[in-house]
DNA sequence: TTTTCAAATCGTAATCATTACTATTTACAA
DNA sequence: TTGTAAATAGTAATGATTACGATTTGAAAA
């Protein structure tokens, strides 16, 4: 998902504009990885003095609702990305060192929804940890 | 692994025999699920008046250590359960509601190892959530 | 059996991520 | 320009987990 288009979908569902959630959503568009709620107080504190925590989750909790991030848990902590958007469902692998993604594309529930009668199957997570090429 | 299976481990291991630690895998044994460190607090709460979160906190890091207990985060709070042991690698399907697994034979990561060059994997996890028959 | 001492536990405070809430400010529609 | 709901600030509260000095205890050695 890009920058103008996250602005968009703020606009059309009819939430205001402001310098703080541009901002938010430019910090998400600069990288292409996870990052923690902390990791964007640190980069809004720069710019924002006395920025507050409401703030911060409150707009990390909207954009998730109007899917323009995706979050995930690791390691106690919530991650958060741009959505991948218009793509297919997917999966990621996750970089340890530097968070970037890279795209899984088989889902493994392709293969063993059957094995799984009288079940409810609500949700499911796929993950792969590691590190990507750079980080070696 | 069964309860007395855990208390030999802790044995050879050179740990100590202490009646909190047979409780501790007394509450594990008696389920076939995840529990959350507040669950076992509960639990122990009962028979020891005063219990400290340094005692539960310390043991299940240890049982962790020694693959008697293994864990999984979801929703942010760390769930424990009887290491299934023995078993090949496998992976769960967790009951939302009353935290039982059932396990999942096939690993996605068969089929897609060979997707990552240059990558380097440390881990990977794969879950399914949802409600088991009895949880409908 | 008694002694010894590291391991285990207690009691409690600290930390970290997250949520909550009231007062104030602001975007933007009328 | 103004009215108003939405957004934010400032700060406290919460929940899970970790930390740590003081005390107790399991079990090996004497």
């Amino acid at each position: 998902m890009k920058l103008n288009e996250a602005l968009d979908t703020l606009k059309t569902e009819g939430y205001k504009y402001t310098k703080k959630r541009e901002d938010i959503l430019t910090f998400f568009s600069g990288v292409d990885g996870y990052r923690t709620a902390s990791e964007l107080l640190t980069f809004m504190a720069e710019k924002y003095d006395g920025l507050s925590y409401d703030t911060v989750y409150r707009n990390l909790h909207l954009f998730r609702e109007l899917n323009i991030l995706e979050s995930t848990d690791l390691n106690g902590e919530k991650h958060f990305r741009l959505a991948c958007g218009h793509d297919e469902h997917h999966h990621h692998f996750i970089c340890q060192s530097c968070g970037k993604t890279k795209t899984i594309q088989a889902c493994p529930m392709n293969y063993i929804q059957q094995d799984f009668p009288g079940y409810t199957i609500e949700n499911h997570k796929f993950e792969i940890y590691g590190r990507c090429p750079s980080c070696q």
